[in-house]
DNA sequence: TGTACATCAGTGAACGCGCGTTCACTGATGTAC
DNA sequence: TGTACATCAGTGAACGCGCGTTCACTGATGTAC
């Protein structure tokens, strides 16, 4: 039985104005977004039903992505932006160094639990040949980096017994958190601890983090 | 353009002798299996590329399996087979339960990057609520009490001084090597550290274990 | 020992579907002279 | 101030493909009498 792929076709879309061409661009991405959280796989990503969404010709999208691989792509740079502002976020006025670095964790996680299916194309194998054959991976590295930059804080601060490479250690907890998320997801009826609580043992050890008792 | 799909039509199959009907089963998981290591990803798993492989007719496959995802959902149990048997020949003849822990942890490690895409079915999300349909999920619980049992026998050993729940410990230990692995190929290009290395590592600070001076 | 029948282990043609992709076309808006 | 032309932002019909699924059929082998 192939998926009875509900005819949601949108209502005819009104032509851009004269060099404003790059907005249909836009609601492309958007409606694929919609699409894979929707459907729940890339597999469900289709020029035509992109297209429908949209309300617009499905050769139109020819216009501005060469194929569904790379309008994919383009649509998780907007998920990679949306993690990091959500560990920006729950890092904000946070002065201890360890509790910084465990929130920024603790948001990675519930990002990816919270939008499962995005989270799934930016980590998942479908697009991973194509994410790293982008210019330097940019979004997801700068992400990167900036949990070095947390795990040194937490080292220079003294936060931290763990010494060594913080781009090691940072790798490290960052597997901790993609295992923890990724698990969850794989095998929801599996009996899980709780999150929040899984998260922090597991960067408090690989860091060693001295944290204060509950305040 | 669509995949070009060559034609690997099999030479026409002998039909099985009666009362051995079940053959054409192993046939066809055995084709599926690997069909799924060769095109990377369940999408290429269907029911006519098995049918030729296997150099049947595509409705013979009904014969065994009411459509490919059930067809799927039984190529991954053989996986979960091969991946328990490889953690138990590592395991076999240490008798330092932490250095046995952690050859069981780099044993399923090594799996993982060796069999990427079954690894990947195994785990991913695309079969992930199947697999949880199954009875008990018992392949994947039983190889996952071994750990419990490993992570038990450092506690009462001495060998760890990671005290609590060996259950949840366990978990934790199982989402560092998933999140290691699973990063891993789906960042290949990422400047990882050496593997065994960075799972010593986190399994060793997750447990708390304490490990003899190299022998 | 013969023969009718049931069962097993499949086959093969046909269908309708959604898909990616091609190709030539359109109609509004700006620009040069 | 007109007007010819170029460009932008798309459209729509048509194609061939592989797919899942249906349906009626087949031919060898065993079993009851």
């Amino acid at each position: 039985m192939p998926a009875a792929n509900e005819a949601t076709t949108a209502p005819r879309r009104p032509r851009s104005r004269r060099g404003d061409g790059g907005r249909l661009r836009e609601e492309i991405i958007e409606a694929a977004r919609e699409i894979l959280a929707e459907t729940g796989s890339l597999e469900g990503l289709t020029l035509r039903g992109v297209a429908r969404r949209v309300g617009i010709a499905a050769t139109s999208i020819y216009l501005h992505f060469p194929d569904t691989e790379h309008l994919a792509v383009a649509a998780t740079a907007q998920t990679f932006a949306d993690l990091t502002a959500a560990a920006e976020t729950a890092a904000a006025g946070i002065s201890d160094p360890a509790e910084e670095l465990l929130a920024r964790c603790r948001a990675y996680c519930h990002f990816a639990l919270e939008h499962p299916v995005h989270y799934r194309v930016m980590f998942g194998l479908d697009l991973a040949p194509s994410l790293a054959a982008n210019p330097g991976d940019t979004p997801g590295r700068r992400a990167f980096q900036v949990l070095v930059r947390a795990v040194q804080a937490c080292q220079t601060a003294g936060a931290a017994t763990a010494t060594g490479d913080p781009f090691r250690l940072a790798s490290l907890v960052w597997a901790a958190e993609h295992g923890l998320v990724s698990l969850r997801l794989a095998r929801p009826q599996f009996p899980w601890s709780d999150l929040d609580g899984l998260v922090d043992e597991a960067v408090t050890k690989i860091m060693g983090l001295q944290r204060k008792p509950a305040q």
